[in-house]
DNA sequence: TCGAAATATGGAACCGTTTCCATATATCCC
DNA sequence: GGGATATATGGAAACGGTTCCATATTTCGA
């Protein structure tokens, strides 16, 4: 299955390649007549030009990358869903690649784009790059991209680098101090990533708001969830089962939430009543199906979308205004932050 | 940014393109002497290959494309997760394009596939394709790619192409069966999309297990879902208030499964008890929380992977044995499906 | 009617790789 | 020691587009 080239069709239509170049391109000067010619031997003759000839001539590509660190988190599947339709009608191909998570995966992808000579780069990095050393890879990584980035979601700590995120410590005190609105006292934490800028902000959040109202800090109320659900069912089992326990959880995102419950539900505790807790992002089918599950909902196909916007606007005008966008995240109180029993002390 | 050249690499080693060139891809005789003055300038001066020079010049590329209907969806997005995964392992970059369920989308994708060179492409299809004229257009389209092509989930009517499948018809017929075998005998189903062929399929499984227990089957028990949650919840709402309602449904997929629920739940109906249900496809979050709904379970993400891994045989010999993968579906009963009342004929 | 400006077209260089081929040197076996 | 063979290297021709530039023709205003 040999493509035909534009050189082929210039032959067919008896005309030059520039002309056919021209033609497909809508660019230049073409006579009507010409036009007419031309396009009639393509649509005769399945002509589909190649876009590595078109990128290598031009010395510019029409894709953009896009880095997420788990395709299969619904976050980044509806975060995905917002920039491929802004990519559509951009006409602009996205190369999708997948860290995993993972530190390594995330420096070698940076590269791979880079080869590909995308246009711009939407990116959710793995993992925070606090170290030195680490800080300097991705430095020198992004900076050899020398394309526009936007990251998304998650910071890069010590690197000031555009992006779309979310007010993660404001919006994590403002859950707990709904937590002691309610009436708590003794309240823990299901953390996540302490890896991630996010993981820390939400921490901090929590803590401040349990400072404003003098209260005292309990380690041993903070559940490591990792943003991974495994991992907090794990760890929340422990601490539900124990005798001392917390009588709310601020819980650091949705994943963290869904081990929470399903420990929660298995320990037949009941939400509220038993145990008060509000969640960072929503639980899907859950919060579709209305149940009563207090969360900080984000507009998360609008991230992706805003965050697309950004990098087009990077990619046309070189030096947009450095300008982060900060999504709000609405306090939606359902229920299940409530305390049935009255405070005890 | 300008970005050095292999050209440039050889002039500072004092080599040819050509020396360099077998360096970067190990291939060819090249002194030790010489490789290492080359990989040192390489590494000193941040040399990037274009790809679109590579791509053009071997002629193939080191992409396939993926081709989605619903970014959105979380079935989606674990199949996505396992074909990322295996590309990452084979050293290929995907290029995703979401049609959105639209047709003409999906045409126009095939074609932007075709520029790009894809090695291969897995492709979930919009629709069924079952009218000759739009029959025609995706045949011809496919054919134009000429390239492997693997589909995910949904066959095209009337055009045999390999893929990775499921027994829509046969895991339908089970799951309704198990609805007879609880005891209901006044069942409905909340179908999916007619234009898809696993819409229709899971109909006819549906039916087919009525006719096997001489049960008949009542149109206005049919609620039109067309795996659209919000769809699927009018719908439900307008069947379920009514007077004669069925005592079980089985439900064609997740989507409509959650406006069914919706539903259910808005109108205080208890499941088990005033209603039973099964679906196709897990709930996520519900059936991680051990939420009691009984359903159809497929290993989604290993549909990526075996369609990543099937579309690779395929690229690689070029003529491999023509095989379909049917994904089984293990029927996964909860309790859900069960009746309290006992039948009342 | 003439010259300037607008329109139309094709040749050729270029984009950054790979790869074929020719040539040169080193190695090896008898 | 000499011819065959293995190793090493660079020049040059692709790959399939775009675009600059030169040239030719047409249009148009005075």
């Amino acid at each position: 299955m040999k493509h035909l080239t534009i050189g082929d069709i210039a032959k067919l239509a008896g005309v030059g390649k520039a002309t056919v170049s021209r033609v497909l391109n809508e660019s230049g000067y073409v006579s009507a007549k010409t036009r007419e010619r031309v396009e009639a031997i393509i649509a005769k003759n399945t002509f589909t030009p190649s876009a590595a000839a078109r990128n290598l001539s031009r010395q510019e590509s029409d894709t953009v990358g896009v880095v997420i660190p788990e395709a299969g988190n619904s976050f980044f599947a509806e975060v995905l869903d917002g920039i491929s339709n802004v990519a559509d009608t951009s006409d602009l191909r996205l190369i999708l690649c997948n860290s995993g998570n993972m530190m390594e995966r995330d420096l070698k992808i940076l590269h791979i784009m880079s080869q590909q000579r995308v246009k711009g780069v939407i990116y959710t990095p793995a993992v925070a790059y606090s170290s030195p050393p680490n800080l300097a890879a991705i430095k020198t990584a992004i900076e050899r991209l020398g394309v526009p980035l936007v990251l998304l979601d998650r910071p890069i700590d010590n690197l000031h680098l555009d992006g779309v995120f979310s007010d993660n410590f404001g919006a994590a005190r403002d859950a707990t101090l709904a937590l002691i609105q309610a009436g708590h006292r003794k309240i823990g934490i299901v953390a996540g990533d302490p890896n991630l800028t996010i993981g820390r902000e939400r921490f901090r959040g929590f803590q401040e708001a349990l400072n404003l109202h003098g209260l005292p800090f309990e380690k041993r109320y903070v559940v490591k969830g990792m943003f991974n659900t495994e991992i907090a069912y794990k760890n929340s089992l422990k601490l539900l089962s124990g005798g001392d326990r917390p009588s709310a959880f601020f819980i650091a995102n949705n994943l963290n939430a869904i081990g929470f419950l399903k420990a929660a539900f298995e320990l037949k505790l009941k939400i509220p009543g038993d145990i008060g807790c509000i969640s960072f992002d929503r639980l899907d089918y859950l919060t579709d199906l209305n149940f009563p599950f207090s969360y900080l909902d984000r507009d998360v196909r609008g991230m992706g979308v805003e965050a697309m916007r950004l990098l087009l606007a990077k990619i046309e005008r070189q030096h947009v205004a450095r300008g982060d966008v900060v999504f709000p995240s609405k306090l939606v109180l359902l229920g299940s932050e409530t305390m049935t029993d009255l405070p005890t002390e």
